[in-house]
DNA sequence: AGGATTAAGCAACTCAGTTGCGTAAAGGTC
DNA sequence: GACCTTTACGCAACTGAGTTGCTTAATCCT
């Protein structure tokens, strides 16, 4: 039987949502193809024009309501960069603690998968830790000279 | 020489932007004590209450560009949160690097002065590290049952 | 006092993200 | 396959934080 002309991700992508026992529409499979695609994290109007530049228009609404989605069911996961803007990432891997990397120059948003720096912390009285978060920022490959 | 009902932040506030060689205006000097005497660091829309509450009422835009103009002179310092709002926070002592604690309940963020954690980070190649940030998560005084 | 500089006030704007609601597209059942 | 239920999409209108431009009012300086 012969592979059909979207091969490698295309696959993971279907599979990551039957998983989640969804549907696997044209929007979702759109949006997760590009994020797995992607090496850095993707702001909705990335995604909007990555999809569109593929001839796949995807509705303003419909673009937001599906990242939100994915991020719901593991698939994906968001971090706010310095512009106060969403940025969304997918991983072939299940998605553990990570660093994010801001750059300074261009914007653009690193998840350092293997980074997951670990360190200790004493708050305050009656202050109860559930997560630790690292950002850096700095220059990224495409910013630095 | 009798004191003013203006007691100790006060005179401080005065210090501090007067320090900066700049006018201090009563925008300026209602918005920096208000900070000053915050536990926590404060939305835009927090200072304007309790500037309001306090008698002293002071225009958006006004506002905004004093917040500002107390980051750039050093004097106060912005964390974004969580819900994509500034959050903005003086110190009476020179300000270091320390983590963000950001209530998941009620949204506030506290500046957890004393916590400088350290921790070794090897980054992937041709990404240069400018500064790295700690933000906690989890629940604050206020939210423990 | 008089002119130059800096800040405040106001209105209109930007931009990411939401909400509500009607319509279309699966899924499931017989 | 027709029929009904559930889920997703499309569109328009809205929200809310933060900006911009421009005019008026305070300060500062000589
Ligand atoms: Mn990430
Ligand atoms: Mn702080
Ligand atoms: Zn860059
Ligand atoms: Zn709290």
């Amino acid at each position: 039987m012969a592979m059909s002309e979207e091969s490698g991700s295309a696959k993971t992508a279907i599979k990551m949502i039957q998983e989640a026992g969804a549907r696997a529409t044209a929007a979702r499979l759109t949006v997760l193809r590009i994020l797995l695609s992607a090496d850095h994290a993707l702001t909705h109007s990335d995604v909007e024009q990555a999809a569109s530049a593929a001839g796949d228009l995807i509705e303003r609404v419909t673009l937001y309501r599906v990242l939100e989605w994915l991020v719901d069911q593991g698939v994906a996961h968001k971090t706010l960069g310095l512009d106060r803007v969403w940025r969304f990432n997918a991983h072939h891997e299940a998605i553990s603690n990570h660093a994010h990397f801001n750059c300074t120059d261009c914007g653009r948003v690193y998840c350092m998968e293997s980074l997951n720096p670990v360190f200790a912390i004493t708050l305050p009285p009656h202050f109860q830790l559930q997560q630790a978060d690292v950002s850096l920022q700095g220059l990224c490959p495409c910013c630095t000279d």
